[in-house]
DNA sequence: CGTCACACAAAGGTGTTACCTTTGTAAATA
DNA sequence: TATTTACAAAGGTAACACCTTTGTGTGACG
């Protein structure tokens, strides 16, 4: 039975539940169930085109995200979307490509507002020597490329300058959110909540956050992180799509 | 074989993959296996006395908090720390609940320190009136329970405050991580991290950042709580045992 | 004699199936 | 309305066949 299916999982992925998690994570967190349906194994494995043992795997993955709970004699209940791990990465993937991206990409951004500075006063404590010289690098490279107006290698830069932050800070909490944020700043261009041309005030703090970590000043470090986040708050949350989402 | 620990497995929980999920993630993320080390199936089922199927909804789980990585031929290799999902409450109260807790605690409470002032900013713009209430009379509770000494009490309304500011700032990342941080302000009691008797100036703190969400002061709440917050982070890690970690 | 390559076999996760146990839920009954 | 009963669906066990990976052994070639 569903054969074609099952060899499409197979083909896309060298483990089958991986794909199976995946459209069921979609499916959940794109509200595509209401809260309180009950889904079966059984209904679900035949769709799919797996074995009990495959879906099970799968079903208990999304417990553990508390998507679902799992009812004997009633099946796998969707929960409300206050009981989700909405911190875990894949949670965070799925919501991003839902819909709701919007709504996702500001809360997010707000995180970010919360923590990035804070990072940044760390990174100035704690990073290394080549920590703080490729952080002058790169921001300097993001002028370069945001004025040339080449967005995916901005992104690219971008995207490092963030990350290198968090891994410097010496805080497993802060750097966790590394791949978080990636994919905020990828989402967000994706989605045309930037600017086809950085602001030159983005740059600008880029420039001065790199030069306080470098100098191991933390509270400037932190304070031109703050400018620069809320400055990308902001403009996400004046940009129409967002406010129509 | 292994009649025992089967049986004690399952009265301990109703669900038997429960109890083994616990015990192999508190060996985990306590270090007892090093990174690199691969564990297989086989090996475990019978450690455990479960079934091979139960054993791979666990590695399933473990695999996806990143504490392992499945691989044919090999076994279940143990990831490196940096790997993990240290954001998942279960992580979390694993590694509280291991050796490194005193750590743990520091690099939660940077996390508060981070997320708390926006959240108690959010809460002074969002609350509803019930909220704003609670918080002041959760403010003037703490203060006749601290100075009583009653730290029970005490830290069951320091919890109830602070989980409400997470909820009352309608951003979800934040709300996520209101276990987390009741966990950290119980860890920290536990733990003999914390005074006594509640500082004064914790107290005072508490009543602004209440009066503060009160009267829909947002920056003025987010002061407070900073203020609040980092001198918990100071409290800690001044308090020798904390140092000694 | 030493080294490199290729072939083969074993180990262990991956996926499937069949079957029994346990327990909520809901329907039927008193 | 309260209680019993039946059943559906998850929980758990067992035994397979299969596919990848990897380590090792053998042979060819230098």
């Amino acid at each position: 039975m569903a054969e074609a299916s099952r060899d499409a999982a197979r083909a896309a992925a060298p483990v089958m539940h991986g794909a199976v998690l995946d459209a069921l994570g979609l499916e959940i967190t794109g509200g595509q169930h209401a809260p309180g349906t009950a889904l079966t194994l059984e209904h679900l494995q035949q769709r799919f085109g797996v074995s009990r043992t495959v879906m099970r795997e799968v079903m208990r993955i999304l417990e553990s995200l508390n998507l679902v709970a799992s009812r004997r004699r009633v099946g796998l209940v969707v929960q409300p979307m206050h009981r989700w791990r909405v911190l875990d990465p894949r949670v965070i993937r799925w919501r991003l490509d839902g819909p709701g991206r919007a709504d996702q990409l500001r809360t997010l951004t707000d995180l970010r507002v919360a923590v990035e500075p804070l990072a940044a006063a760390g990174a100035a404590r704690h990073a290394t020597a080549d920590v703080r010289e490729r952080l002058c690098t790169l921001a300097t490279r993001m002028r370069q490329l945001g004025e040339a107006g080449e967005l995916d290698a901005f992104l690219a830069a971008d995207v490092e300058f963030h990350a290198l932050l968090l891994q410097a800070c010496l805080n497993e909490m802060f750097t966790a959110l590394t791949g978080v944020i990636a994919e905020v700043l990828a989402g967000r261009t994706e989605h045309g909540l930037m600017p086809k041309c950085p602001r030159p005030v983005a740059l600008d703090l880029h420039d001065r956050v790199a030069d306080c970590v470098a100098a191991g000043d933390a509270w400037g470090a932190e304070t031109a992180m703050r400018e620069l986040v809320e400055e990308v708050r902001d403009a996400i949350s004046t940009t129409p799509e967002a406010a129509a989402g």
